[in-house]
DNA sequence: CCCCTCAGTGTAAGCGCATACATTTACAAA
DNA sequence: TTTGTAAATGTATGCGCTTACACTGAGGGG
């Protein structure tokens, strides 16, 4: 069965297809009483017409793109199983259970604050994740589907994306100084993270340590950097030890068994624990609890990003949060913005952090 | 600047535009050497198929739809600000943060199943919002793009729905008996209420309260009849005080103050109070910590959903945990099925669901 | 040496719509 | 009635791609 198309439509009211169109888009440049016809027409037949020719025809598709790198929550999924009826299951819940959730990727705040407002403007949102080889292929079969274009930094090579961006415009989520031709939206990663630093090292005299993320990591880097601001200010550059790591969970657990270790033989504990981001932040309070180490009464301890989970731990975790759904927010409006001002020097968005501070680096007076 | 296409291409390469299009869709028709002066010629202009152009050509586009209906959240949504430079903002956070998000929404989780199904099959999914007065046009305007399409229940008139549906696969995410002339998929709310009820009332004898949801929702009206079966069940099918309301945190503390005022007047608390949704559980355990009257020790409280607040509230809240994010993963390998097989019966899947028993109906001993 | 086959390539016809431009109609003024 | 004008409608082209079909030339079998 073949869908309907202006053709039938216009058959069908007795009207040519150039009436059927304007009737379904500038309705007031037709006479009310071929409208209704062409209208019932429309209705009788269950006709939609196709995007795609309108987007050729147009040169324009009301459609905005996301484009993630493949991350393995992806690969891992399992076939679902879809049954005619379903059952119940009963679980006797009576444990504790940490509930690691894809939700806690920071994409899936990107992909909501962009679909907010992409939906806020009118547009539609279109969302494509790299998957293995033919990453690639995905991509470009995105980016020739829609008016415009979000990408995480990194998520495609630049010979790509540089010629692309020539042809529509191009968002990047990047840190900061990278991707600097390209319209561009990246978080006050370092000076977030200097704010907090200073706040800590206001609160101790004791040498610190900072477990960060991997080198290679550009937000890993800049906040660093920021680490390193605040030392400066304060005249304590040498006060700290420097680690640098997988940005998870078990990274912070077997630091913080380390330093509980080391305090245990007689050693003495740091003044603080400055963590790279939340989770290796939880992953040493874990251990402090569990070798009876308070905090922030014995150290105290920061983290980075703002999870929610920072904001249940015991002690709540002091934090920098970074406006995430803000980023997808942002990069359509600057979309946006690009359509109306096509030329322009490219545009770059920093948007600023929020230091949160908790009970985790409030010691008791 | 236009954009180049398989004309200038072909020009470049000196070959045919079909010759082209071969190279990108069938590589091994073309003897390798033109295939390579091809490709090169596609790196050098910056060539980027145009997805309408190929939508048109082939009749189909790879693209999967996720319709829903628009919600508050949106139209609440207020201008972004686009600094060129952020800054950094203290905040001193010592006290509760409730952060009632966006992320609570129901939708956002259909949302993240659906996109990672969509993705791991290889299509990209098209996801938009109706929003006030034009969210037919909204409506309409996607199904003109995608090859099939996904929708909530309510959200379109059948009217609009019943003719697309014999035009592109249709899967609509309903309550049972809803829909029975479209593929649908749905959970079991009747009978995780029964189980979860059921559960309830071999800890207590005294009379109940069942807080549901509005009279006129299909998901509160089938919960209602879980807890009637579990009832009758056990034959104490007048041991209930039915109230309906909104699905709300706020309605649930309106209803937990009113049974504590009335317990504090010396009257007697409810065996239970079984809610029709988490928010409302939540609600009623606010109020109850706030009257002083421990739970589960004088009274019992149940919610449904399963989100994750029911897993941090104190103390942690029985539930019945709907598969939410299954319901988007399975709506899309349905559709995914239909291509393969696109007559049929239309099919109905009904996920299970889960009973969480915490600690909020497990008296002491 | 001719004819057939087949791989490789080109030609051209749509796909369904928007729209510039041409034509017709309706109506008012002359 | 005629003419002028604006509103309403129709005609025809092109948007960029895929693909059926036609064509070419090279190699193999007779």
């Amino acid at each position: 069965m073949k869908p309907p198309t202006v053709y039938d439509v216009a058959e069908r009211a007795g009207v040519s297809i150039a009436t059927v169109s304007r009737v379904l888009r500038s309705p007031d440049r037709v006479r009310p009483d071929t409208a209704a016809r062409v209208e019932a027409a429309v209705r009788e037949l269950g006709y939609v017409p196709s995007g795609a020719a309108r987007g050729l025809a147009e040169r324009r598709t009301g459609v905005l793109g996301l484009y993630l790198p493949g991350f393995d929550a992806i690969e891992d999924l399992s076939e679902i199983e879809l049954p005619e009826t379903g059952g119940t299951d009963i679980v006797t819940d009576l444990g504790k259970t940490a509930d690691d959730h894809i939700a806690d990727l920071y994409f899936d705040e990107v992909v909501r604050g962009a679909e907010l407002e992409a939906w806020r403007r009118g547009y539609a949102l279109m969302v494509a994740v790299g998957r293995g080889s033919n990453s690639l292929q995905t991509f470009t079969d995105m980016a020739g589907r829609v008016d415009g274009l979000i990408v995480l930094a990194r998520a495609v090579p630049d010979a790509v994306l540089k010629p692309l961006a020539a042809r529509i415009p191009v968002v990047v989520l990047s840190s900061r100084g990278d991707y600097e031709e390209f319209d561009r939206v990246s978080v006050s990663n370092r000076e977030g993270m200097a704010a907090l630093t200073d706040h800590v090292l206001s609160r101790t005299d004791r040498p610190l340590v900072y477990l960060g993320g991997p080198e290679e990591s550009p937000d890993a880097r800049d906040r660093r950097r920021g680490v390193r601001d605040a030392l400066e200010k304060h005249g304590r550059a040498e006060d700290m030890r420097w680690i640098s790591d997988t940005f998870t969970r078990e990274t912070g657990r077997r630091v913080g068994r380390e330093l509980a270790d080391l305090a245990d033989a007689g050693g003495e504990l740091p003044g603080a624990v400055l963590c790279g981001n939340d989770q290796m932040a939880l992953g040493v309070l874990d251990e402090f609890a569990a070798a009876g180490i308070e905090v922030p009464g014995r150290v105290l301890v920061s983290g980075f990003d703002g999870i929610p989970a920072a904001a249940l731990s015991s002690p709540r975790l002091s934090t920098v949060r970074q406006p995430i759904e803000d980023l997808g927010r942002a990069a359509i409006a600057l979309l946006d913005e690009r359509f109306q001002e096509p030329a322009g020097e490219p545009r770059g968005v920093r948007l600023p952090v929020s230091v949160l501070l908790r009970e985790s680096t409030e010691p008791a007076r």
